[in-house]
DNA sequence: GCCTTTCCATACGGTAGCGTATGGTAACGG
DNA sequence: CCGTTACCATACGCTACCGTATGGAAAGGC
């Protein structure tokens, strides 16, 4: 009840019937993206898949290079939001370190795993995915060394715990037989224990 | 002199004037994926790149895919080939983990490091890719696992040490900031002076 | 109730690449 | 010297996608 009257006042924004704006498209941007890559992040397939044509999509991006900016923005903002939120709370530096492990190195997150790699990849070649990485990388490094701080190390060794901890997760993500999860915990567990 | 009539005898294939073989194909393949990944890799331009057209490329190849095949089928020989020969000389097992460290952390081989990441993050899709791969992976964790095994290690603990290990040096290889070299010797080093 | 804005459909031209078909040419076998 | 084979060029049709241009409809503003 009257709801369209509220408009004004209220922050809603039009909410036209079933119109998209531009995250729809990030959000099919980054499905596409975790799913076959980097190349199948097309436009029309994309609008395809969200019911529309091409024509809203250039509506809401001047070019598919626009969209690919935006993902990479929008992941980089999320991956730092994360891992703040991640190391904000006061927990014990080391369970934190095991819970980061879990979260990156276990099972149901292939989906985060797979777009993290994928723009990893495109860092190489693409100076805006290379900028959104730098910058999730230098938050990770900085709290994850200020976990190992945490744990007694100096300066300098905390950051060289951060930097191979981090290789660790992503590396084991690269390798064959990834799968056999005891083989992961048993090499995270000689990296965490005397750490 | 004599040089044709002997082409018999001797097992000289033909070698006519300029005309190529498959393995040209597969070579020119390799630099385009290292240099600008999977998508690169594309019959005209590898054809326009060695200075014939498609008509030849056909000739030596049913199809991309057959020539994709082909680099991953190389790619892995040449892999397990290598580890091979750098853990088969009698060598201290802590001064091989480090030149294997060296090998693909070092500053020269960022060919075959990006030859190597690109195959790898196909292997999710592909399923000749995810072979060769695990190939790779089964070779080089079996011989590193064998080097911690000469360090004293149990056997589940050097295969724990050995996908720690490669997880680190593929694993660098993603983090930006990666050409700080200080940061990944210090790492280094605190994995395997331990170890 | 008209006008404007917002969002989208449709239609179009253009490019890049795949795979095929076919013909040509140089070398070699005999 | 002739035929065959190996290798390649040329030309073609086809598909997928990019980006633009333009029209249209639905909702709000006023």
């Amino acid at each position: 009840m009257a709801a369209t009257a509220e408009k004004r006042k209220a922050g809603r924004p039009p909410a036209r019937r079933d119109r998209l704006d531009a995250t729809a498209f990030v959000e099919a941007g980054f499905e596409a993206l975790a799913r076959d890559g980097i190349e199948a992040v097309r436009v029309e397939p994309l609008a395809a898949a969200l019911g529309v044509t091409k024509g809203s999509f250039y509506w809401h991006f001047a070019d598919r290079d626009a969209l690919l900016a935006a993902l990479f923005d929008r992941w980089a903002k999320g991956r730092v939001a994360a891992i703040r939120a991640e190391t904000d709370n006061g927990a014990d530096p080391r369970a934190t370190l095991y819970r980061l492990i879990e979260l990156y190195a276990r099972g149901p997150n292939t989906r985060g795993l797979a777009i993290e790699l994928a723009i990893r990849g495109l860092a190489r070649g693409d100076a805006r995915a290379a900028a959104a990485v730098n910058a999730v990388d230098g938050e990770r490094l900085a709290r994850v060394a200020a976990l190992f701080g945490g744990l007694g190390h100096k300066a300098a060794d905390a950051e060289a715990c951060a930097f191979l901890f981090y290789a660790f997760v992503f590396g084991q993500s690269l390798i064959a037989r990834r799968s056999d999860v005891a083989l992961r915990t048993a090499a995270a567990d000689l990296f965490l224990r005397r750490a």
